[in-house]
DNA sequence: TCCATACTTATTTTT
DNA sequence: TAAGTATGGA
């Protein structure tokens, strides 16, 4: 048992093996917040204040959830399965399935992920013939989740203007469509768990007299919904409540925008009346210097619980800092940097390159791919999300639930079988008129379109019943013939990767199996429904892994919040420029520009040995160039830590005017960048791109210009502070800086 | 039904 | 720029 608690630091002890009460961890970036969180479980099972059963496990994410149970068992010698350790998705999916007559849902209620809830939503909105300009489905998408995940059903959302009163009324129009097809959204998972536990007392007594212990990863991204969820699973307000272990980070809360509210951790500590906080301050990942930066940025964020990290490893390197006329010169820059690091023996997989928005990666790709450098982007299609993954998973969906009417209307046409969008149309509105589902509505049709369409519910049928008490890989393998997907994949030009891909699903299907099947451990039930039900909702809870060639050595790129939860020895952060990062879209409000600061305290803190910053003074963005300033965030590093690497000349952009800017001497961008006539404008010697001066707002660039002569006007950065202004060239005294 | 062309719009994203 | 959607003609 003392092998469990060895080598881990005072703090963790103090967090491991807190008694049986409420406790909030602070958790630092690389101070061993998984490790703590998994000891304590294996703690309290070693030492048997807890049954396997009594346990409840919450993390946001797949990946984090399954790392729980690899390291659980590598600890102690138990079987896992059948523990209620997993996603706060998984874990309501697994208790709706066991309670679904209870929670109103037929046994084989199938999930929606996002693309599949604004497939419903727009035929939605068909239905009702609302005009869907005036209410965008994807706007209303957000609006009805945004409700769910605060926990309000339609009928207690509070609407004062027609506009709010109509979408209350398309939301609860939407319920009603869901509930009608057997189909949940995700914040529905989470709504309808908290809804049965609310108002079924048994069923509430039951899990609440069961689970002893919870235990929150990431507390610091759950939503309203999931702290009122997790409040009254743990029975807060009862006599015996389960202890609840939260772990979290309030400086890396870099969710807000999809609804994680950071104030749980200040109210789940006042709520629960935790006695003592617990902060893991001391860093085994970074060298000081770099912890040291990040100290110093996030210290200028209010509102925090407090923290400073720190670490033994010593100061290490100063952070590399490189200023780039261009985003071309920018990526090329560190492209030669990466080479020289490999030459230098670093290894490939070691190297992250980190941004703040997607559309930088292809600047970087390009130097990248134009040097042969092998590298891998993170993000983009995962493997469940492919169309051609998806049409099969509604043919499957059609054979576990017909009145799935998002999966019918994906497939009905789909290879086409000549139903147009008139017979469609018609099978809806008789939908509407009968209050069936597409698929049961068929049999009331009569004509031309009941034939295509009947067509094609006997094709459902058939496989249906053909593969009844089939192993399901090979219903997979039967649906994918007689759908006709695969004879038209075959037929397409370029169908060979999308039939792979097809293949593919046959063999996650056997491995979905072989996993599924393995047996519980004692007083462990398993997820109730049928193996197919379950595979789909598999399938809709975990989407897969992110393409790309995981285990080659390559350079890693992927936005700051992919990075969040890992590490590198050397990270280049790119496009640290105002507007970019942080984001212009988040500098008007003061919580926007906290959670960018965040953002920016998570990447930091991914390094381990070696980070570099750069920034480009001008990048091509939507087909424009645009010049910027530094980031603000530059001046919230104390300068001993940085390290220029571009002449301390260039910064405020008065390099310009100096002959070798770029890094390989290469000038002609520059060149045509500083010409100081815009488009045969006179703007009395200024030019877009120049730095210049204001008397009352400081420095900036001219970002724009519009008129000519005495009307010109130009749009000047400010930077920090100031942001963009618009001035008119002959009120405003700008001098050229 | 399919294909070409025009138009729009442009953080971050897991479940 | 460039991807995604919408529209209209064959």
């Amino acid at each position: 048992m003392a092998s469990l608690l060895d080598k881990l630091n005072p703090e963790q002890l103090a967090a491991v093996t807190l008694p049986a009460e409420p406790a909030l961890i602070l958790a630092g970036a690389g101070s061993g917040k998984t490790r703590v969180l998994t000891t304590r479980l294996a703690w309290l099972l070693q030492t048997g204040q807890v049954t396997q059963s009594g346990v409840l496990a919450v993390t946001f994410t797949n990946k984090a959830a399954k790392e729980m149970l690899t390291r659980l068992s590598a600890m102690l010698p138990i079987n896992t399965r059948g523990m209620w350790i997993g996603t706060f998705h998984g874990l309501c999916n697994r208790f709706l399935r066991a309670h679904h007559r209870e929670a109103a849902l037929p046994q084989t209620f199938q999930i929606l992920d996002t693309s599949d809830q604004l497939a419903a939503i727009k035929r939605l909105l068909k239905a009702l013939n609302v005009d869907d300009e005036k209410y965008p489905p994807r706007e209303l998408q957000h609006f009805i989740n945004g409700n769910k995940e605060a926990g309000y059903r339609a009928h207690a959302v509070e609407a004062w203007d027609d506009y709010t009163r109509k979408r209350v009324e398309l939301y609860a129009e939407y319920d009603a469509q869901c509930q009608r097809e057997g189909v949940v959204d995700f914040p529905e998972l989470l709504l309808r768990s908290y809804e049965l536990l609310e108002r079924n007392e048994p069923i509430r007594r039951h899990y609440q007299s069961r689970f002893r212990h919870v235990l929150v990863d990431e507390f610091q991204d759950t939503n309203r919904l999931q702290y009122l969820w997790l409040k009254l699973l743990a029975g807060h307000a009862t006599a015996s409540p389960a202890a609840v272990f939260a772990v979290g980070d309030d400086d890396q809360s870099i969710y807000g925008f999809r609804g994680a509210e950071v104030g749980n951790m200040r109210d789940f500590e006042r709520e629960f009346k935790v006695p003592r906080v617990i902060r893991l301050e001391q860093n085994y990942r970074s060298h000081g210097n770099i912890l040291d930066a990040a100290n110093a940025i996030i210290a200028n964020n209010s509102k925090r619980l407090g923290k400073n990290l720190w670490t033994d490893q010593g100061s290490g390197e100063p952070i590399r800092v490189y200023e780039a006329v261009a985003d071309l010169d920018e990526a090329r820059w560190i492209v030669e940097e990466i080479q020289q690091l490999v030459r230098d023996g670093a290894s490939r997989s070691d190297i992250a390159l980190l941004y703040r928005s997607n559309a930088q990666s292809r600047v970087l790709e390009h130097q990248l791919f134009s040097l042969g450098i092998s590298y891998r982007v993170y993000g983009g299609l995962r493997f469940f999300e492919r169309q051609e993954i998806k049409h099969a998973l509604a043919y499957l969906r059609l054979i576990a639930n017909p009145d799935d009417d998002t999966a019918f209307a994906r497939v009905v046409n789909f290879p086409t079988r000549g139903i147009g969008a008139r017979s469609l149309e018609q099978l809806q509105d008789a939908s509407r008129v009968y209050n069936t589902s597409l698929y049961a509505t068929v049999s009331h049709l009569s004509g031309k379109p009941a034939q295509a369409v009947g067509a094609f519910v006997r094709l459902i049928e058939e496989m249906r019943h053909a593969t009844t008490g089939l192993p399901l890989p090979e219903v997979v393998d039967h649906v994918l013939d007689v759908s006709g997907l695969r004879t038209h994949y075959k037929a397409e030009r370029e169908g060979e990767e999308r039939l792979a891909n097809l293949d593919e699903l046959i063999n996650a299907a056997a491995y979905f199996v072989h996993e599924d099947g393995a047996p519980p451990a004692e007083g462990e039930e398993v997820l109730a429904g049928d193996p197919l039900s379950r595979f789909l909702s598999h399938a809709s809870l975990e989407a897969g892994d992110h393409q790309a060639d995981a285990g080659q050595d390559a350079i890693q790129l992927m936005t700051v919040h992919a990075a969040k939860g890992l590490e590198f020895d050397m990270v280049f952060l790119s496009g640290l420029e105002d507007g970019l990062f942080p984001h212009e879209n988040s500098i008007t409000s003061l919580e926007g520009l906290e959670e960018e600061r965040r953002l920016m305290y998570v990447a930091v803190t991914r390094a381990r040995q070696r980070l570099y910053l750069s920034l480009a003074q001008s990048r091509m963005l939507h087909g424009q160039t645009r010049y910027a300033m530094k980031s603000r965030f530059f001046t919230e590093i104390p300068e001993e830590l940085l390290k220029w690497l571009t002449p301390r000349v260039q910064q405020g952009f008065g390099a310009v005017h100096t002959p070798t800017r770029n890094y390989d001497g290469d000038n002609h961008a520059t060149s045509r960048l500083n010409t100081p006539r815009q488009n045969g404008r006179d703007l009395g010697g200024f030019y877009v791109g120049q730095a210049v001066r204001h008397g009352r707002f400081g420095s900036g660039v001219i970002v724009s210009a519009e008129g000519s002569g005495a009307d010109a006007r130009v749009q000047v950065n400010f930077g920090s502070g100031v942001g963009i202004k618009l001035l008119a060239l002959s009120v405003a005294k700008l001098e050229a800086e």
